[in-house]
DNA sequence: GCGACAG
DNA sequence: ATCTTGTCGC
C-alpha cells in the first residue's frame, strides 16, 4: 500500500491529487462482486471517530466492526475532504481482522473537481476496489431520476459522465454514486441498490454512520 | 466578479 | 459535519 502524504497547504494537496490520479484504474466491464464489503464514515468531534463496518452482501448482516478515534489534522475544504478523513479511515480499516475487499465511502469518487475524490484516494492508497455514495450534490448536474426505487440518471460534469444519481427508495431523495478505483459505474449502481434494504443510504455506510456517532457519544 | 461548495 | 424538540405523516 502507498503511504498517506499530509499536505502543508491547499496547493500541495491539489498536487498530490493530480499525482495520485495517474494510478487510477476504472475497468470498462463488470468485476466479480466480493462476499463482503466495507462501509466507511467519520463523525466529527473531540476527538473525531472513524468507523469501518464489514457487511455480508447476500444478507446485509454486519460481520465485523472497527473504529479509530483521533484528531482530524486537515481543515474541511470542498474538494479536499480526503485529507481530513483518510488518516482516520486508514487507522480504522487497519484494525479489521479480515482484509477488506471493497470499500464504500460516504462522499464522492470521480465526481470531483479534479476527478479524485475520497473514494479514489482510499482506493488508490490501498489498491482496493472502492466507490462513493454521497447524500448531497457536489459537482455536475443531472436530470431528476424517475420516482421509483432503481430509477437513475447520469451525473454529468464538463460533458463527462462522472457518476449516477440513484433512487434507492421510491419517493425518497436520491443518492449520488461515483466510482473510486477498480470498479465501473454500473457495478457501483447495482451494488448500491443491492445494499439498500429499506433505507435511503446503503447498509454499510449507514451502519458506519450509526457506529461512529455512538462511539463519539460514549467518549 | 459573484456564488456555490462531499463531510 | 454540528448546534437542537417536537411534530407531521406513512
Amino acid at each position: 500500500m502507498l503511504p498517506f502524504t499530509e499536505p502543508a497547504s491547499v496547493a500541495e494537496a491539489e498536487l498530490i491529487q493530480d499525482s495520485l490520479r495517474s494510478r487510477l484504474v476504472i475497468p470498462a466491464s463488470a468485476v466479480e462482486l466480493p462476499r463482503t464489503v466495507v462501509g466507511l464514515d467519520v463523525t466529527y468531534g473531540e476527538p473525531s471517530v472513524a468507523a469501518a463496518v464489514v457487511v455480508e452482501v447476500a444478507t446485509l448482516e454486519v460481520v465485523e466492526v472497527a473504529t479509530f478515534a483521533g484528531e482530524a489534522r486537515f481543515p474541511y475544504v470542498p474538494g479536499l475532504l480526503a485529507f481530513r478523513e483518510v488518516p482516520l479511515l486508514l487507522a480504522a480499516i487497519e484494525r479489521l481482522s479480515t482484509p477488506p475487499s471493497l470499500l464504500i465511502c460516504d462522499g464522492y469518487g470521480l465526481a470531483h473537481p479534479r476527478r479524485f475524490g475520497l473514494a479514489c484516494h482510499l482506493g488508490v492508497l490501498l489498491d482496493l476496489p472502492s466507490y462513493g455514495v454521497a447524500k448531497t450534490a457536489f459537482v455536475g448536474s443531472s436530470d431528476p431520476p424517475g420516482p421509483a426505487r432503481g430509477d437513475a440518471a447520469d451525473l454529468v460534469d464538463a460533458g463527462e459522465i462522472v457518476g449516477r444519481v440513484v433512487r434507492t427508495q421510491s419517493g425518497v431523495k436520491p443518492v449520488y454514486v461515483s466510482a473510486g478505483h477498480r470498479i465501473g459505474l454500473d457495478d457501483c449502481s447495482d451494488l448500491t441498490l443491492r445494499l439498500s434494504g429499506r433505507y435511503r443510504i446503503p447498509e454499510p455506510t449507514r451502519q458506519a454512520d450509526i457506529l461512529s456517532r455512538s462511539v463519539l457519544r460514549s467518549l
